[in-house]
DNA sequence: CGATAGTAGACAGCACCACTATCCATAATC
DNA sequence: GATTATGGATAGTGGTGCTGTCTACTATCG
């Protein structure tokens, strides 16, 4: 097909996707004259899945590229893929003043070992975590570290939810995307699902009729 | 204190601080002179949660505005507030083609159903994870409602938590900033937990040696 | 007291991002 | 042959989140 039936059927406007083949995010048709090319399904593909990245995970094209650039680098293994994957949809926020960071590190690093999680102390998370504990507390939320232990089995079910979903991928192609949709888009679920796990929780606990049986909707 | 201490003990540069009084994020010193004004504990206290909800929460200013005003007009209620909250942190994409849409909403509010949940088929909730469900199928994730079905249960634990956080608040100004704080700040605990989960459980299942042994890293 | 530094308020400017518009020469299509 | 579409290049646009500059005043310090 050409850019005109691939921006139809993708939805979006032939500059974009120009724009996009500029930028290296969708690589270039198959040239059947000097200034004319052919697309095929793997562009309209990748063109899905770009958006997908942009709209629905609300990650930057510069995010979405270093992506796609980890997805289609030929030596590309899971480790640098999931680095990749994980911390571009992960701003990892500026970290905390030294000494109240540091020592936050430690309290999440503790509360790794008690969840008898395997990951080093040094894991960007750890950090990412550790700053949001420090900013919780400077706000004088300093119940805040329960809060967050509480968290931690039930987020272990996810992760194990997540392998799962990657393992079940057939092909090694299938498998890199699975990491990429599952954990950009699984962010997604698992954001819009709090709000309909919190809004039930609030209609179970505060039945309370009239106006306030809104809270649920 | 005057603006230059209040930045200081911020961290936020003063024309910074103008902006956020001109943009009404942050309430007018009180004046001592035409030209003077002094801030208190209260200033310093909500500008860091404007920077809190900008940097860790990745808010908006526009949002986080939005925020503010509802948890500072005097009848602010629950609902209002949760949904304001709720819909700032949760940047809803465009919904996708009306039928396959639709069809979606339906099978969200099914598995809303099958979990027990007490939400309205039309929260906007529903409307935002139909159109992630649309999106992964779009891109050949047949096995995405699974993937979906499977957060369900634990998600309805984030809920609970999120609630027993909320409802351990002390005054109605705890409470307010609770519900904000917990919702905001609870995304990226999530989040961020949930990278650290996926690769303690990668190391678990794959504990290859040699370089692998990074994935938990 | 005067020198220096800080302040409120208004307004303009800036860097970045994600496109979008325009143009041209060529190619495809009717 | 007329119309429409295309590739490629370059310039422009609108929004966001600050940042800089200016002026008239106020505070502080030696």
């Amino acid at each position: 097909m050409r850019i005109g039936e691939l921006s139809k059927r993708s939805g979006v406007a032939v500059p974009t996707i120009k724009y996009y083949l500029r930028e290296g995010m969708l690589p270039p048709g198959e040239r059947t004259s000097p200034n004319q090319a052919r697309y095929d399904d793997t562009h309209l593909h990748r063109l899905r899945l770009v958006r997908a990245l942009i709209d629905v995970g609300g990650l930057s094209v510069a995010a979405v590229r270093g992506i796609l650039s980890t997805v289609d680098a030929p030596e590309s293994d899971m480790e640098d893929l999931l680095k990749t994957v994980q911390k571009a949809v992960l701003p990892v926020p500026e970290p905390a003043a030294v000494d109240a960071q540091s020592s936050a590190e430690k309290e999440i690093h503790d509360l790794v070992i008690e969840l008898g999680w395997d990951v080093s102390p040094k894991h960007f998370a750890v950090e990412a975590l550790a700053t949001v504990l420090v900013t919780a507390r400077s706000l004088g939320h300093d119940r805040f570290l329960d809060f967050i232990r509480r968290y931690g089995p039930i987020m272990q079910q996810i992760g194990v939810a997540d392998l799962d979903y990657v393992v079940g991928a057939r092909t090694v192609d299938d498998l890199l995307e699975a990491v990429v949709v599952g954990t950009v888009l699984g962010d997604s679920v698992m954001i819009t699902l709090r709000r309909l796990a919190q809004a039930s929780e609030t209609a179970t606990r505060f039945p309370g009729g009239g106006d306030r049986q809104s809270l649920s909707d």
